[in-house]
DNA sequence: GTTCCGCATGAATCGATAG
DNA sequence: ACTATCGATTCATGCGGAA
């Protein structure tokens, strides 16, 4: 299981132009948000934001594979009382560029930022646009397959407790295998909204968005050896993830910071990697 | 509580204009999605969506009162493997008229049509975008308050009672006010994501939304007595939902068939409700 | 070892105040 | 008039210490 995470330090604008053609299979990426991330990329005003985009999204579309998918997680502001344009007019010009839209998820957060206001309530939904380069696409859904309605939940929930006690009594029975049985039978293909909270107040790394995100999109159109592209890293969820999934990665990051740190952690997930297998290939051996 | 519904047979395009200016309070209208209801409104292609439904635009920003909301149910239809612009392109086209787009919720359906796809899941969500006449319109957020998660709710029991405690210690700290916020907040504001059920195999009608979806709106954007429109009514559950609510309401419909179906049902609803006034009326005096 | 509670913390938005 | 900063508002979540 061979995996590389190559980190790149840079603007993306001119650190994609490193990247082969036609070489990456997933470009899963949240670019900083209209007049976010001021010390970063200059905190892009939101009239000015589509313009900013387009030399980026030319530079992905040369490098993603034809059978590869780019979902792009981003979501208007408001701005003076109304919600911005800029990401609609975003997705009308990465068209015009010959990037085909090809659907919208939603990620519907479960604990979205709080605060009252007289005309608006909270924001609870982000959008996940996803474009491709041709029609023909790989998407591997069984990967990504949940579990039937409540009513199946609640009900395999209570069997597999009652099964758990019995199976003290009836050890070597067999059972075990037909309760999976039920297991692959409950499960449902998913829909376009993806319902998750976000990961705050975790001490070491704050994220804009939790690993199950990107992990959800990378098992949908991803296998293992493929490459995962995170053009905004930022503190780099995206590639930790690839990695842990046996994904290849590239991550550029303009951040120095956010860049040495996790050039840092992806060595030290290797040397745990290292490690674990030094610790337990052997004692496998003594059983 | 005097209520009125008035129903008009034709096309809205021409039926608008018989209603005055600055007269409607909410505007919550699902129009026939482009390619769909090829007997009516001619099965609008995509391409043409926006300049066929500019006009109507236009009149229902006449219509509506400054304090007023147009609430607007639309999904883009898939067209040649990817979603088509013609929303993303009526947004931009409803503001270059003098709509501000204030907001877009999702509705997210609990049980989505179902399907299955080699590229793409089951949509399972429609845009509910808001639209305004000015940034001072009329919303009464408490009237859609939801009960709060169970773990707040638990919690924020406990809590309140050590505050009770530390209140006996701190009289006239204007601490206590603050409790008592505090104490009655077991329900939270809602958020821009609407989760609610299709209502499917309704043997009678079979409505574009529930019920629950207008109802919601209503509830959000006007009180007892305004007057609420849909220019397209279709089998009329935004009407039905507004005479219930006891709200006057305007609907404009195209096909004969719909507008006599609700035609009837509306008077026997009136009906109805005039002979248990004449029940019921009677035996209260008697007690 | 559980369960319970206190606390910090968010890709937020508005309105007021200040340059 | 137009932009920049700041305080107030609010709620689901995970962590860590306590019973």
């Amino acid at each position: 299981m061979k995996t590389s995470t190559k980190l790149l330090l840079g603007d993306c604008k001119t650190e994609l132009k490193k990247i082969p053609s036609d070489s990456v299979d997933l470009i899963f990426t949240s670019p900083p948000y209209a007049d976010n991330r001021k010390d970063t990329y200059g905190g892009i005003h939101p009239d000015k934001y589509v313009d900013w985009f387009t030399p980026i999204a030319s530079e992905l579309l040369r490098t993603l594979k034809p059978t590869g998918t780019f979902v792009l997680n981003i979501k208007e502001k408001v701005s003076n009382g109304e919600r911005h344009t800029y990401v609609l007019e975003l997705i009308l010009q990465m068209r015009k560029l010959g990037w085909l839209w090809t659907e919208e998820f939603i990620w519907h957060k479960k604990n979205c930022y709080p605060g009252k206001w007289p005309n608006r309530f909270r924001d609870s939904w982000e959008r996940l646009i996803q474009f491709n380069k041709s029609k023909k696409f790989n998407m591997y859904q069984e990967e990504v397959m949940v579990p039937m309605g409540e009513w199946a939940k609640s009900r395999l929930k209570k069997l597999s407790e009652t099964d758990k006690r019995r199976d003290d009594s009836r050890v070597g029975s067999g059972f075990g295998k037909n309760i999976s049985n039920w297991l692959e039978r409950t499960k449902a293909y998913p829909t376009n909204v993806v319902h998750l909270a976000t990961e705050c107040s975790n001490k070491n790394h704050s994220a804009a968005f939790p690993e199950a995100l990107p992990e959800w999109f990378i098992k949908l159109f991803t296998k293992e050896g493929d490459t995962v592209l995170d053009p905004f890293m930022g503190s780099g969820t995206t590639i930790t993830v690839a990695h842990k999934m046996c994904r290849k990665s590239i991550g550029i990051e303009i951040v120095p910071d956010y860049y040495y740190l996790l050039k840092t952690g992806i060595e030290n997930q290797n040397l745990l990697l290292l490690e674990q297998a030094g610790v337990y290939a052997p004692t496998a051996k003594h059983k």
